[in-house]
DNA sequence: AATTTCACG
DNA sequence: ACGTACGTGAAATTA
């Protein structure tokens, strides 16, 4: 036998199984990956991703890519049904197919196809060949394969898309089915195959044919003592089909004697061809993976690189003939972090394609000229980002007017799910490719910087400015496809510049009172630390769940009661169950209490407040998969409120000027108003209509109940719970674990829940059927969301594309609203002159700060504007309160 | 960079 | 037979 080579390794790929899963894997950006002449490359791409990452992570000397040859083959003359049901491949893919070999050549890797046979008996065979030569490792999205694993071939399959690998030794294979390689030929014998459309024998899955061959051993052993089988349908069927069963186990057989005309030598790998390489990615639009080139091919490619562009810097000189015109031109500012409350820029360009001017000196900017044209409003400007520059150019002090298209808002809206913050990123989604992401110009991590070619970054901003010139119409006339253009001109839009408003204006913190609340939890916590070290017998790191979980579990042999990737859970629903078996665990609950409020909002908050004493925190306008608001640094919408010893901290939030006070409206269940508009339920539009108390109304209906004084505390606390699950996209068992009650228990209320809301069963049953169909759902206001896993074969996967259905039209709409009256209540604060400001917003509620004088009007005013934000089949209602600190804001 | 935990609606 | 509530951000530890 030939001696084995330590450095040698082949590497085996199912081509067309790969393939699949490649195009499958970005099959709802399938219009996003088109090169110039039209042709669909999401496949190619991927596979081109995965190749890259099995050849680092893999190093293999040797390497083939197996493919199918044609329709039919040994096996369709055995069996004409064999593959029968498959559906066509997708013409989206079948054009890809012939570009595999060009790209396997240009890597320089080894493909192959042979007529009559399958890529599965080519990987058979040449695993054979390998033995007690090399090791071997076959990739591949198809389970069958398994059964090539022996002490020299290991087989990855994909689990989900083509990342995640699952690696089948022959440990592996008896541990997770208990079947040896060969045994696993006889599962498939017994249990058939849907995919390949061969039978086995009726009415034997998985589980019988697992449960017989761990008894029998072999398919042939169970048909030798098929007749000491006790008398059972199973019997039955076992031998009227044991023909089939033997037809399918050779079937699913794979040939590893396939008669190739290549050999082992031939699988070894030849030195990629670079400039093969750069013509196909050039060829396929595929400028990531051509800027991810080496150096010299990198070099090469800059050689044949992007289009001629027109950018001249902007000066005192020419300042007069580039805004000469009225027109509409786009603008671009960067920054290089994401914080524009206090980075500055180290650059700006504007223009029109006949030529864009650029420069790096801000005072340009304040230059009458640029003043002039900024704040024109009959001049339309085009930016990536508007709230962001609206900021940046108020810290300039240069007011702007009529930013009449923001790229980003536009792209946000059309597909939360394939959104950028980086310019260069999305428009090479939407195939424009003359741009470069900003990871490329500028770096990451500490080598982020300004190019130091200043020309360079001319060219950057010149073509980011180009780019949504260019897109403009593209996504506007998206946008009108859709009906959501109202969505973009009337909300977002405008709702950017309300949101830098706020941000600018930011809310003031009493620092001092953060210190002293800082103090006095640094002084609880090394009380608490004392008595829990005291407890364990020694010191440790409370902080690590590790540390705490080798403590709780191994040292003083608590019950495990969950587990995690890494170990023991140490949550506080864990904790709460532990209570009562030691003294430890109530100080640890403590102190993570404590602990937390101290990092995260104690320091935390007291590390980003400005020299004004206020913090600015960045709404993201542009991230939730819902419409939903979410803010950053800080994040203000998450601020303790719960528990009494948290919510303390509101009172460092406080007016920014004396005499002022702190005022607050918040919608009370919008939500489920939302729900019992969009279902129509009767019920559950009358208990709104009537006023009453919605979860108590729950409770009676799911009790059955025949007056609201007969409901318990408890009996409602378990009502609101349902409602919540309601809107969630419920299950039984989902309900039982946070109520804490028997999941039959839970079904029951569900079921009760049904029948007294009928409508609502409707809407949920009818929203996931309608995401089936189309893809997507809306909001009230347009807004949609796509769900490309609502048909996913996946339980789980479709499983939370069908809870999402359901959630996202209702926490959509919510914000829908909510977004309607932000917008209307800042103008109306501006027609009222009001000195009042409207400072944060939390999902369902608003923050203002006010003179006090100012506070009858606002509560007058605050709930009117809000409450008829909308029009809803239910009256929408309002609560206010106010107080000298955020915490005093009692309602 | 990933994982765990916990703060909010 | 299977594994579950929806949407977020920040801090700390660990790898």
């Amino acid at each position: 036998m030939a001696q084995t080579d330590q450095n040698e390794k082949l590497l085996l790929l199912d081509g067309n199984s790969l393939a699949f899963r490649a195009f499958f894997a970005l099959h709802n950006s399938l219009d996003r990956f088109t090169n110039q002449e039209g042709l669909h490359t999401n496949a190619l791409y991927t596979f081109s991703n995965m190749l890259d990452s099995l050849l680092a992570s893999e190093q293999p000397t040797h390497m083939l890519v197996a493919f199918d040859a044609g329709k039919t083959t040994f096996r369709t003359k055995m069996f004409d049904d064999y593959k029968g049901t498959r559906s066509k491949t997708p013409a989206e893919l079948s054009e890809q197919m012939p570009y595999f070999n060009k790209l396997l050549d240009a890597y320089g890797i080894a493909h192959y196809q042979l007529a009559d046979y399958e890529a599965d008996d080519i990987i058979g065979t040449l695993a054979k060949e390998a033995n007690g030569e090399m090791p071997v490792v076959v990739v591949t999205g198809d389970r069958d394969l398994t059964q090539l694993t022996s002490d020299n071939t290991t087989v990855k399959v994909t689990v989900k898309g083509v990342n995640d690998v699952e690696a089948y030794t022959p440990e592996h294979l008896q541990e997770k089915l208990g079947l040896t390689p060969t045994q696993f030929i006889d599962l498939k014998g017994l249990m058939g195959d849907n995919s390949d459309n061969y039978p086995g024998v009726t009415k034997v899955g998985e589980k019988t044919a697992l449960k017989l061959l761990d008894e029998y051993g072999s398919m042939e052993n169970l048909y030798e003592h098929v007749d000491e089988l006790k008398k059972s349908k199973l019997k039955e069927n076992l031998i009227n089909d044991k023909d089939q069963a033997f037809l399918s186990k050779q079937l699913a057989t794979i040939n590893t004697d396939a008669p190739l005309t290549v050999s082992l030598t031939d699988t070894k790998r030849q030195e990629p061809d670079q400039a093969a390489l750069i013509r196909f990615y050039q060829q396929m639009n595929f400028q990531s993976k051509l800027a991810k080139l080496p150096q010299a091919a990198g070099e090469e490619a800059s050689a044949v690189k992007m289009p001629e562009i027109n950018f001249t810097e902007l000066t005192k000189a020419n300042l007069e003939v580039a805004l000469a015109q009225k027109m509409q031109r786009s603008l671009v500012i960067d920054i290089l972090g994401d914080n524009y409350h206090v980075e500055t820029p180290i650059g700006f360009a504007f223009g029109t394609p006949d030529q864009w001017y650029y420069s790096d000196d801000l005072s340009l900017l304040t230059t009458a000229e640029v003043t002039q044209w900024l704040n024109d409003p009959e001049q339309e400007k085009d930016v990536f980002d508007s709230k962001k520059t609206k900021v940046l150019l108020t810290r300039l002090e240069v007011p702007i007017e009529n930013m009449s298209f923001d790229l980003l808002l536009a792209s946000y809206l059309l597909d939360t799910n394939d959104n950028s913050n980086d310019l260069g990123v999305l428009a090479q989604q939407y195939g424009y490719t003359d741009v470069q992401t900003d990871l490329d110009v500028y770096g990451k991590g500490v080598k982020r910087a300004a190019p130091t070619d200043y020309h360079e970054l001319g060219e950057h901003l010149s073509r980011k400015a180009q780019a949504i010139y260019q897109l403009r119409p593209q996504l506007l006339k998206q946008l009108q496809e859709n009906d959501q253009d109202q969505l973009y001109d009337e909300i977002e839009a405008p709702l950017a510049m309300v949101l830098a408003q706020m941000e600018l204006a930011g809310i003031t913190i009493d620092s001092q009172r953060l210190k002293q609340m800082q103090a006095d939890f640094s002084q609880t916590l090394v009380d608490i630390e004392a008595l829990i070290y005291e407890d364990a017998g020694h010191e440790f790191n409370i902080n690590s769940p590790k540390q705490l979980g080798t403590v709780l579990f191994e040292e003083l042999h608590l019950p495990i009661i969950k587990k995690n990737k890494t170990g023991y859970s140490t949550s506080v629903e864990v904790l709460e169950q532990l209570q009562s078996a030691h003294p430890i665990i109530d100080r640890i609950l403590t102190y993570r209490q404590i602990s937390k409020l101290q990092s995260t909002y104690i320091n935390g908050l007291l590390k980003v407040i400005h020299p004004d004493h206020k913090v600015h925190t960045r709404y993201l306008q542009t991230l939730t998969q819902t419409g939903r608001l979410s803010s950053v640094d800080p994040n203000l919408q998450n601020i303790p409120v719960r528990l009494p010893e948290g919510r303390k901290i509101r009172q460092a939030f406080v007016p920014s000027h004396p005499d002022w006070e702190i005022f607050s409206s918040d919608y009370s269940q919008v939500e489920l108003r939302v729900l019992a508009h969009v279902s129509g339920d009767e019920n559950m539009q009358a208990a709104f209509k009537r006023g009453f108390d919605i979860h108590a109304n729950t409770a009676m209906k799911i009790f059955g109940l025949d007056d609201p004084s007969e409901v318990t505390p408890d009996m409602r606390r378990q009502a609101k719970a349902t409602n919540f699950g309601i809107v969630y996209g419920i299950s039984d068992y989902g309900l039982s674990k946070n109520i804490g009650i028997s999941r039959k228990q839970a079904a029951t209320f569900i079921a009760a829940y049904f029948e007294q809301y009928p409508d609502v069963k409707k809407y949920i049953d009818d929203i996931v059927a309608l995401a089936e169909k189309q893809g997507y759902v809306e909001t009230i206001m347009h807004r949609r969301r796509y769900l490309p896993e609502i048909n996913s074969k996946n339980y789980n996967l479709r499983s939370f594309a069908e809870r999402t259905a359901m959630n996202t039209p209702i926490q959509g709409s919510a914000a829908d609203i909510i977004k309607v009256a932000m917008i209307n209540m800042q103008s109306r604060l501006q027609k009222e002159n009001l000195q009042a400001k409207m400072l944060l917003q939390v999902h369902d509620e608003l923050i203002f700060e006010a003179p006090t004088e100012e506070i009858p009007i606002l509560e007058k005013i605050v709930p009117e504007v809000m409450d008829s934000a909308v029009s809803l089949d239910i009256p929408l209602v309002v609560e206010s309160g106010h107080g000298k600190t955020w915490y005093d804001v009692k309602k």
